[in-house]
DNA sequence: GATACCTGTATCCTTTAGGATACTTAATTT
DNA sequence: AAATTAAGTATCCTAAAGGATACAGGTATC
């Protein structure tokens, strides 16, 4: 390291990183997220959109995301009583995340398939 | 979902976001490389410039960086016998995903600090 | 000869992530 | 009355991530 204060800079870039996976890392916040952004708002539905993902995790993931201010969850006090999930405006900073993420993972699907 | 088309690029994106994570996603990922970037070349370098890694965590994260072709590992036949870490250039590409994810995490700070 | 440095590996453990399956409660449709 | 839908929860389990500590095998230094 070349100096106090760039290990200083390196350092706090770690942590950011560090903390932005915590909110956001693992196999299904950012698409939980991106389910909720293009117009599911049901728990079935935000289920079904995305393979794989089964019940119990879906309800841990949207509790988390909730906790992080990135999603609002509304009892609709209608006949029968419904369950909306919606992003927050907060949330749309994410967008910013996940594009960089989609793109870098096209871009080794590629690499593994010898196209580079 | 709008339309099947829409459904097919949905399920895409999500497919390479879950490809990133698996790839670069985790604690200490990032960091490593970050570390190995920033001019860091041998594994005790590596290990005293990220803080709270352990031998062990960073062992499998240098090994799971070199298969995917992100870093090299390399034996300098000095006297004594070196190893040396050093990135490819395949991963200068994860800059694109490295700083969107430092920048976020400092979004993220602030707004827990309640200044957003 | 004893001690320390380097690059890890070995062992053991705890925590978190993820997954399979069944069930609940209330209403709604058939 | 029976079946279905909605929004989860409960239970149980496996796998992966992460962590603490010790130690190995070679070289180098005191």
């Amino acid at each position: 390291m070349t100096s106090k204060h760039n290990e200083r800079r390196f350092k706090e870039k770690i942590k950011a990183i560090q903390d932005t996976m915590f909110v956001l890392g693992g196999k299904w916040k950012l698409p939980v997220i991106l389910s909720i952004y293009s117009g599911n708002k049901r728990f079935n539905d935000i289920a079904a959109s995305i393979p794989g993902i089964t019940n119990r995790v879906l309800s841990k993931e949207l509790k988390h995301l909730e906790e992080n201010l990135l999603i609002s969850r509304t009892v609709i006090d209608d006949y029968p009583v419904r369950i909306e999930y919606t992003i927050t405006d907060y949330c749309l900073t994410t967008e910013e995340v996940a594009a960089p993420l989609e793109k870098w993972g096209k871009i080794h699907q590629k690499k593994l398939r010898g196209k580079m």
